[in-house]
DNA sequence: CGTTTTTCTTAAGATAGTTCATCGTTCTGC
DNA sequence: GCAGAACGATGAACTATCTTAAGAAAAACG
């Protein structure tokens, strides 16, 4: 165990993981121990562009932040059409969340869109942290709590606006974003076909 | 306090509260203090149908379990068009949790569809629960796990299906909530219009 | 109860969004 | 730097779902 842990350290120092530091200091503020226990409980792991990290019918081990890459998550429905459920590029967190949170098998596919560098924790890794201490286990609270708020955000944004409506929100939202995403997978998520979105982007730029 | 505590455990007398502790069982198993200090922590609300107790503007101040009765939570667009976000009846959990997590107005109301008994929990009484004890810390984190994995679901849902097959989808798994909910309530958590669920029911009728 | 209000059904016309098929462009891996 | 694959744009035909409107049924409430 002990290890483990310094070779994570070892493989963790060749990243710049400040980013991530200021990611979980913006939800809790760690005591340095603790920021060092949690941080060597993460593995940098890299992932080649169109690799899947998880996969329908295997179980999420992992809860994955990205330092460096973009992903999206997808399901495929019965007629063979791809249905984007989740982006993440730097600085994101991603899972599939239903399956890591309930270690069941995962119905989506976790795809790296760019060749990408994450840290990932798995599931009984987390557990021990949480189990173990209070601030940690905060931490993962807070990141829930966080998750489902902004996924019923989401919900509520699926309901309520048209497809027109949602494009610009998501552009105004994550401008970043929107230039690293190959298009289909943005229209996906959107809830609408490729060539919709094609249109309201060319409608826009006509109108102008 | 401690007249607070005792008032809330006279009130709470009144009420059967089992299917609220099997609920938390379900869960997580407290020990038998924990138990009595959550149990006491919580108020049995009596809510008439009708009557709101979340709207927008103002901060949601509760998280609320229902004992008994029916609930819908929901926005109005611009439009005027009102669409159901989430339903609630007996023994589900509650809020608008955007605005609830993060303490800033909510964005929907939340109405009750029956005559209802609740019981709620306000926010700081909570967040004291939560930083005094790691049991009941644990279950507040199991609690926004499985909501933010039930919200990724419903996401999908919402992405795959055609509104027939959110419908069947819905009915097979909710058959008790359809008979209490008005249809309307629940065309517009299905995402269309009250007309086309009329619609999809009569033509089922018709098909067998 | 009977009346008033709310909810549900039906149907015709309208539209947002899809499907399909094709073509030009841009990546990507070697 | 090239060949092949992946991606994006476009237009025409199509369809799932919405809108509107009006009457029927059911529920609420005095």
């Amino acid at each position: 165990m002990l290890a483990k842990k310094c070779l994570n350290l070892y493989f963790n120092m060749m990243e710049d993981l400040s980013p991530f530091l200021e990611n979980i200091k913006r939800k809790i503020s760690l005591s340095p121990d603790n920021t060092e226990l949690l941080t060597s409980a993460f593995r940098v792991v890299k992932v080649k562009r169109k690799q899947m990290i998880i996969q329908p019918g295997f179980v999420a081990k992992y809860r994955i932040y990205v330092l460096k890459g973009a992903f999206h998550s997808y399901v495929i429905d019965d007629k063979g059409n791809q249905h984007t459920i989740q982006f993440a590029i730097d600085d994101w967190w991603l899972s599939d969340y239903n399956s890591y949170v309930h270690q069941t098998p995962a119905t989506q596919f976790v795809e790296a869109l760019e060749n990408s560098t994450v840290l990932q924790i798995d599931y009984q890794t987390e557990q021990q942290l949480k189990d173990a201490n209070w601030e940690l286990a905060t931490l993962f609270r807070l990141m829930a709590e966080h998750s489902a708020a902004y996924l019923a955000r989401r919900i509520v944004s699926n309901l309520t606006q048209s497809a027109e409506e949602r494009y610009n929100d998501f552009v105004g939202r994550y401008p970043k974003v929107v230039q690293r995403l190959p298009q289909y997978a943005l229209a996906s998520y959107l809830n609408m076909t490729r060539e919709f979105l094609s249109k309201i982007r060319n409608d826009k730029v006509r109108k102008k």
